[in-house]
DNA sequence: TTTAGCACTCCACATGCCTAAGTGCTAACA
DNA sequence: TGTTAGCACTTAGGCATGTGGAGTGCTAAA
């Protein structure tokens, strides 16, 4: 029995149960790939190959569908990432081109690689890390509640509500105001907190407070504060693929609306060597998602942020990874320098 | 035949059907509620509410359920809104004061609601009109490429990047913001366009193309921008309910990621007497809703934008609108002045 | 106008049968 | 030792058939 034809059965189960969703025999394999041997020689490699874990049978005498662990190994070794097809090039460069804020980049994405790849898209929004402090704003919206904004020259721009701590008019605001842009403005995000005490250590005691809180704010919103936001797009994919989640789909549209579970998902997976990582069915740490994988890659400035695609565990790897990735390129380049 | 007593079983087949998911049958229906008549009795009553297109049979021998117009019916004239118990108002008063800037409480919104009705969820940003521009930013993102910032007194914050037409330094765009911030600084957003020709007016030739490019922009972003965007959740909710929508809920899934179908319909419901707008099955005007009911209602200033939820035509109307109802209070008083 | 009774219809479910697909095993073969 | 052919065996799934129950419509009587 030799070991390259078994990896050779292998590849051609999965490829022919991804693309007729139903489990593959040893004839109809012999049939659709010309291996050379008997479908009594695959059934042998098909019974070592069930022994190994890399494939199943549903019931007695059904073909066999890979098991996660197959279609780990498959990823892993046997397929070769396909390429785009030039409309699909297309595609991708005119849609993302007539763009105009980060929150209309990130949206035409999601729709864009829910599209290529029916399934569904998701989105993290990215790191600001690098950029810098272009200005900020504090804006009196009650005595104690103050509108902050944070604007980077990323062209990103946060904003939050907070309780000043104290009674404010308008003139101690525009005080501390012009005390922080003098203080923070050309700062690193990732220096802000060294800037900020600076700024407070200069505070006199009758803004004490205000200050504090303001200071608190920014540092909270340059820190995190959108990163852990997504965009999602294609939900309705999974409808359409209802034989692939055949208990429910609830618990998977469960699994997307808890941003938290996913974007925790994404940045868990370990980096690919061949820039995309695929997490496969149980290998996902959420239940819910025991039949599904997900396919992802980082983009931006140290592929910090994350997109990439969910769909059920008996997808059309080569292709989806090559669409993340593409599009992970594409975006970067976008949103580069 | 009484005509009052039509009504009340058109009343009891609506919630016994809403309760049991199954076909309600006149036998079932007087030991259910007491009508203080025989079974054969509904039966006649019955054959006259299907005459009347109120309900239907799916086959010969089975039990009744509603029409869209039986439904209709039900929620115009014979369902009383029912009050929220403490607990659900105790949720809403908690779970939204703790909200600090405007996505956050409406995405709390959106869970919230969904929460409360075990549906769809869906929250329209609100309209800007009566807010008062409270600072604008111009921020250089390329020599032509600006980042325009529209901070208003509501808490609401605004920006794109666009193309300036010409080369511009830090000085100039300095000079510039200095003038459109003097211009429309304290400006309602409705007025924005005359004040912003009056600045324009003002401006020197040589800035002429940028400042028209800065101008447009601004308008553009005080008038429309947000206002067609919406928060969603509780799509899961889509799911567990699959009985409900009994071919699938993919066409469902595609109208709510639509958001231009989705505001369209909601924009478009007939605001009712009693402060909830209702839109059920074939009457709406999106195909794959034909098995979906749409409950929404307007919310802060002039009740213009909408918060609603969407679930199937067979729903528990009385509660959903109550909630529905409590939770645009709730909105428009936080959001309130 | 309401009621009781009855024949009728149809679905849901169970049963049994049959076929197609596919397997595992054994024995022969190169 | 690896490959092949053949055969008995297993199982899902389609199909026809039968049965019980729920519910209706109709008629005639109260």
């Amino acid at each position: 029995m030799s070991e390259p034809r078994k990896l050779e059965v292998l590849r051609a189960i999965v490829e022919d149960y991804v693309h007729s969703r139903e489990p593959v025999g040893s004839k109809a394999l012999v049939e659709r790939h010309h291996l050379g041997v008997s479908s009594a020689t695959i059934r042998n490699d098909m019974a070592a190959l069930e022994d190994e874990g890399l494939i199943m049978a549903p019931h007695t005498s059904a073909g066999r569908i890979p098991t996660d662990k197959g279609y780990r190994l498959f990823v892993d070794q046997i397929s070769a990432v396909k390429p785009l097809s030039p409309a699909e090039r297309r595609a991708i460069q005119s849609l993302l081109e007539g763009s105009e804020d980060l929150d209309d980049v990130l949206d035409r994405t999601a729709r864009l690689l829910s599209q290529l790849t029916n399934q569904v898209a998701v989105v993290q929004y990215p790191h600001l890390s690098r950029a810098v402090v272009r200005h900020i704003e504090f804006v009196l919206l009650a005595p104690r509640k103050v509108l902050i904004v944070l604007i980077a020259d990323s062209g990103k721009v946060e904003q939050r509500v907070i309780d000043a701590g104290q009674e404010l008019g308008d003139d101690a605001l525009s005080d501390l105001r012009a005390r922080f842009l003098a203080g923070v403005a050309g700062t690193p995000l990732i220096m802000l907190p060294q800037h900020l005490a600076a700024v407070l250590a200069g505070c006199g005691p009758a803004q004490r407070p205000a200050a504090v809180a303001l200071s608190r704010a920014l540092e909270a919103l340059a820190h995190s504060s959108r990163e852990d936001r997504m965009v999602m797009a294609g939900t309705a994919n999974l409808a359409r693929s209802n034989v692939d989640f055949p208990l429910s789909i609830g618990p998977v549209l469960e699994a997307l609306e808890e941003q938290v579970v996913m974007l925790r998902l994404l940045s868990d997976m370990a980096q690919d060597p061949r820039g995309v990582a695929v997490s496969i069915g149980r290998e996902n740490p959420y239940d819910g998602l025991a039949e599904a994988s997900v396919v992802a890659t980082g983009y931006g400035p140290n592929a910090s942020a994350k997109v990439g695609i969910l769909g059920p565990t008996r997808m059309d790897y080569p292709t989806t990874m090559a669409a993340v990735r593409a599009v992970a390129r594409y975006l970067s380049r976008i949103l580069g320098p």
